[in-house]
DNA sequence: TGTAGTCTACCTTCTAGTAGGTAGGCAGCG
DNA sequence: CGCTGCCTACCTACTAGAAGGTAGACTACA
């Protein structure tokens, strides 16, 4: 749709930042990782992204993005709340599983957030926003329709499974396990959905 | 008790360490930064901690010693197993609120896991393997006494409890709110103890 | 011809870590 | 007592390398 780039050495850029953030941080890498990765001089990253914080402001930007355009799609296929919890944790369980994108760059930059330049913490804070209004969305849905056994409001919910998600990814990442994540979220989406008894 | 060291430096190093990585994680600080919050210079603080890996081991050590000698003196004040998991979470809604340690130090550590160096990373695992353990065992007395409801198995209510304690200090951080954390916990504690309906 | 993309070569600042030295405390011993 | 020697704690001054970033030239291609 959007005919912005043909050019796709930034989106390697991104992509190499990206798993090298997942991995350590925001000052777990350099502009030389990145260039001895994607086969590059380091000052050629710097005429795609001036700075690091354009880059990473680029990526976090594109991240909520794609995470917006994604739930929205994932809506249009499917519809049922209980689905959709079951979805997103899945969607996870299989990143991680496979190692593609073993944890959420929000997440991750969320840990070290009083660290970071101010412009980069407002889009992890954005991020955050937004997952936890489109999960509200989905309890408070569940809840009217009596698809989801809530016993708080909707927004608490939707915080507190937010939280046990990210807390997954940490522990699957501490156990070096990747089955860990499938095992926290299944009981607890299975408290949350009453016909799978 | 132990009257192994009167010198103070280096625990202040370690104190002012440990704030730097709650903040901002194993690669957000330097020796230089320590040493200025201190009042020392650089060099002196490898007289106490040769190395960067020395210091940070060290502090995870002992963190996880404080965490060992913590848990077995709150199980001889408190020995239900509801009131065992409220006070852990109570603790951590304390230090958050009052932002004396608004982070777990080895939650923080886990999030950049694969980029630490591997004895600082074994030292994490093993303070995730004891706080594991010992939910655990709280969970396991809670459900053989009925004090505390849990519908899968003991090791796994653990484990979702503390991804979900984790997952609460990472949505405080983010949201800047020091009561999210509070406000994710109460319903889980709740849901996990029968009596206070 | 212009411009997007890359390069080499460089700069400055920060990094962890080292070298070598000083000041004071506290042995032990004549 | 006073002297020697060692130890802890700290210092100044330094190093090599990595950090983020810049300047300017080359190349390819529309």
């Amino acid at each position: 749709m959007s005919m912005d780039k043909p050019s796709n050495t930034a989106d390697d850029i991104l992509a190499a930042a990206r798993s090298f953030i997942v991995a350590g941080g925001y000052n777990g890498f350099s502009y030389a990782d990145i260039a001895e990765v994607i086969g590059i001089r380091k000052a050629s990253i710097h005429h795609h992204f001036p700075s690091k914080v354009d880059l990473v402001q680029t990526l976090v930007r594109r991240y909520l993005e794609d995470a917006v355009t994604g739930m929205a799609e994932l809506e249009r296929n499917v519809p049922e709340p209980p689905e959709l919890l079951r979805t997103y944790a899945g969607f996870w369980a299989q990143c991680i599983e496979d190692a593609s994108r073993p944890f959420c760059v929000c997440a991750l930059l969320a840990s070290e957030l009083p660290a970071l330049p101010p412009e980069i913490a407002a889009g992890v804070r954005a991020y955050f926003q937004f997952l936890s209004g489109w999960l509200t969305g989905v309890f408070e849905r569940g809840a009217a329709q009596g698809t989801l056994t809530i016993s708080a409001a909707p927004r608490i919910e939707a915080e507190a499974f937010m939280a046990t998600v990210h807390g997954a990814m940490l522990s699957a990442r501490a156990y070096g396990d990747v089955l860990t994540f499938g095992m926290i979220l299944t009981p607890t989406l299975q408290k949350l959905i009453p016909t799978a008894d």
